[in-house]
DNA sequence: TTTATATTTAACTCACAAGTTAATTAACTT
DNA sequence: AAGTTAATTAACTTGTGAGTTAAATATAAA
């Protein structure tokens, strides 16, 4: 089943599913793991629906164990997402590096160096 | 205007926005510029629309030069993707190695190195 | 001042995503 | 066999995103 890259962002563009997969990079979790902390916000039915919608992106898959289907991050979708990104890298970082040229020009303290994600100095 | 993460995916997730950005790569560009690949599928009021998009998702910025109303990239909200993407980073890139671990075991070939955008060897 | 070019706004339609409740399937437990 | 727990499916409502056409705004050129 092959995502498209429509798909995939879709799925990034809710903050439910965002904590979702926040909470699966702690391992693996069953749906109804996945659901408690919502439950007060919503329904299990609609836990399905978006566990649905991060499968279908191939930002998770599913698997059966007994009565629960454990889920577990999918490298695949994080993959597409990340290659996309790559072709915008060299402009944002470079952007950094302005950001740092600028700092030194109006700023006479120091300022922390290896603060953007320890790439590039 | 500060653009929240909801915004920003959902303004990628649609392939005539992120044409778009793509075509920001190469430089500033006005409405119509951006427009033009696109005039047989639609109309320019949904270029607007798709501009707006992308500026309140921080993804591009719009200026003002006559008539004109260059556009160009905004490294903002690529920013703020990059960052999200970076919790998921030691995952994806990991998942990279397995695969060429098991390409070790199944393969005699040699399997050439480098090739996941020549991260971590 | 009129006309042309560039872009946006207004008002509307249509499709679909996200939620609901009620009913159903599936596997385990007693 | 009956009951419990886990998860999904069905059918529906509602809000919103993406497109439309027609009208309006803004700047430049004649």
């Amino acid at each position: 089943m092959h995502a498209n890259l429509d798909q995939t962002f879709a799925a990034l563009a809710d903050s439910t599913r965002r904590a979702m997969l926040a909470r699966l990079t702690r391992g693996e979790a069953s749906v109804s793991d996945l659901a408690k902390p919502f439950l007060n916000e919503m329904s299990l039915p609609a836990i399905t629906k978006h566990l649905q919608v991060l499968e279908k992106a191939g930002l998770i898959t599913k698997t059966r164990e007994a009565q629960w289907r454990p889920c577990k991050l999918n490298a695949d979708g994080f993959k597409d997402v990340a290659k996309w990104m790559d072709q915008y890298r060299a402009f944002w970082e470079e952007s950094f590096e302005r950001l740092d040229e600028y700092l030194k020009t109006v700023t006479s303290k120091k300022h922390t160096k290896g603060k953007h994600h320890g790439r590039k100095s």
